[in-house]
DNA sequence: ATAAAAATTTTACGCGCGTAAAATTCTTGC
DNA sequence: GCAAGAATTTTACGCGCGTAAAATTTTTAT
């Protein structure tokens, strides 16, 4: 690295002794090269400093190697975590990730849609706003771009699907509470921003009603993306109304049982499976901060690494195939029961 | 928009009437053409499907509209708050943001400015690693491109720094402690990621120095940026050997008191200032979920708008000047007393 | 050793837009 | 209505690289 940086592909040519059209094959798939030459390439790389224009380079490749990694809300530490994972396999496989958060707002999903539309991605990675969503957009970019959605399903959008099997997240929270003491009231949004809420609501009735016990549904007030404020403000006028009808309380996920647990801790009522505890706790996701609750929470975990590691492989299968699947594919992954001292 | 997509810029002039060159100024500086053509330009641009293409348009501008935000652990509630407030900046100036996290490796913070310097941004805000970065490799980037650092002040790296007035966090909860109670031990890492800290405790040690009080200070070990486990393992460590030496404790910053928090529930030690408790909890800066942790954490707040304002405000003067301001720019802002529960 | 196959080099053009310079048209103030 | 000034159009070239086609060299297999 004693010479003087290079300007272009061209001047690269000339002190490496390798034609530029090689090059240009070599930075787009080094192994397209024979592997003599590719060493050649690579010592010269290590003596002069050139790193091709990676706009020059993209201006007229079909396919660039720019991934898409789009999420709801990325204050939650949930999304921050597998976009995370995410980002990682990108990288390790020689994309390009760009991360982008629609900060819970429709016009600003749509914006990233757009903006990433004419970076020309091989693909992209997306959790979708879910109810908040512009299906027709979501759509429409789908068609243009090979797309995976992850977390939040939208039927027959996107070239397939990879989330978790909200059905087996009730049935171990569920089952659990059931087995050891009072079966749960299940405490939610009235309208939650994410289908995968409709579904846990949904499993929690047909759980129920396989027991033949009386489903309770605590339906909160609130909008957006504000869970834990909403989950306190939610179990603070349940608690200074009569408080719960059962002492024992599922939540439709981690951040809602967060705010909940301060309200407990606020209004004096002891959270736990012990003695002495008025009140127990579950929840759903095993949030990155769920063990630091307190009590700490227990709770079904999303498999984060299946997660990710399988909406990455499907991508990169959808973007070898060339963009397209013959039929969409949806793989789900089952939760694991985190047992800890909420419940 | 009833037409077809239209392929480049030279169609789109044939359709509009307007020739080339003008809508290349256009699409640079919509005010940098005449009333009535701007106005016709996007009447087009109604009827007609057309967008620059992105990687032509950047390629041989010296000055693109990308501007890098850059911060070292995404999966820290705070800085995902920060960054999202500068990116809302940077939108609402008609720049591109994009954002990168380091996720706590060096390695990753030198890759992530390497690939930065090759899409030529405007101006970079950069969140350094701290103890952990390659301040060369910084150094070296912020001579290329115009960088305001913020949060983790590197001292001469970058055209400006924006960040927070360690000590005026510091001294608001000492004196808030000790005008209230018992003076406060300060618990923190043995080995910081960020020097933030090392004026926090140092900061610390001057205001008891200043009030002829013994200086406690609890280093816990731990490396990495995994504080919640760290403060938690910390604190159960001293719960075990002896318990802490004074009835209150000031964390060096919110997610060690969270973990430290977790362990105290977990020892059945009661934290807060109303009678019962056994030991008062403070910390510094108003990480988004200290209002939700059980007791809600009395803890000196960044002030959030201003840094981020004033730290984009800061990049766009620079960028504006040029890249280069006559001298460094310092801003620190003040913290402000939050009053919770726990101290 | 030799022919076939594979990789590389040479040559040449195109991508979509930035931008400079000169010619032309439009605006503004009087 | 007119001249000066401002904006636009015309013309033309360049950016750095992708990529196609033909010529050449290197490798592999027989």
């Amino acid at each position: 690295m004693v010479e003087r940086k290079l300007k272009n592909m061209e001047e690269f040519a000339a002190v490496s002794g390798i034609s530029r059209p090689t090059l240009s094959k070599y930075f787009n798939n080094p192994e397209s090269v024979r592997q003599t030459t590719r060493l050649r390439i690579e010592d010269a790389l290590q003596k002069y400093d050139f790193r091709p224009n990676i706009f020059a380079m993209n201006q007229n490749r079909k396919l660039t190697k720019n991934v898409g990694i789009v999420v709801p809300f990325l204050a939650d530490p949930f999304f921050t975590e597998i976009a995370r994972k995410l980002e990682q396999r990108c990288l390790e496989a020689g994309f390009h990730p760009t991360l982008y958060s629609a900060h819970g707002q429709q016009q600003l999903e749509n914006e990233i849609l757009d903006s990433l539309r004419s970076l020309k991605p091989a693909g992209v990675l997306l959790a979708p706003l879910g109810r908040a969503s512009d299906k027709l957009s979501v759509e429409k970019f789908c068609q243009d771009v090979p797309t995976v959605l992850f977390d939040s399903n939208i039927e027959g959008i996107g070239e397939a699907f990879v989330g978790s099997d909200n059905f087996s997240f009730v049935s171990q929270t569920v089952d659990y509470l059931t087995r050891t003491g009072e079966p749960p009231s299940f405490f939610e949004m009235r309208t939650p921003a994410n289908p995968n809420a409709n579904k846990r609501r949904a499993a929690y009735e047909q759980l129920m009603a396989e027991r033949n016990l009386e489903p309770r549904i605590l339906k909160i007030e609130g909008e957006g993306w504000a869970f834990e404020q909403i989950g306190r403000d939610g179990a603070l006028r349940i608690l200074e109304t009569g408080g719960f009808p059962t002492n024992t309380v599922l939540c439709s996920n981690d951040r809602l049982a967060i705010g909940l647990l301060s309200a407990c801790y606020e209004k004096g009522l002891r959270v736990g499976r012990g003695a002495g505890c008025a009140l127990r706790v579950a929840s759903h996701d095993d949030h990155p901060f769920s063990k630091f609750t307190c009590p700490s929470l227990t709770t079904a975990a999303h498999d984060y690494d299946s997660v990710s590691d399988h909406a990455f492989k499907t991508l990169n299968n959808l973007i070898e195939a060339g963009g397209r699947f013959a039929r969409r594919e949806e793989t789900v992954f089952s939760a694991r029961l985190v047992l800890r001292s909420s419940a």
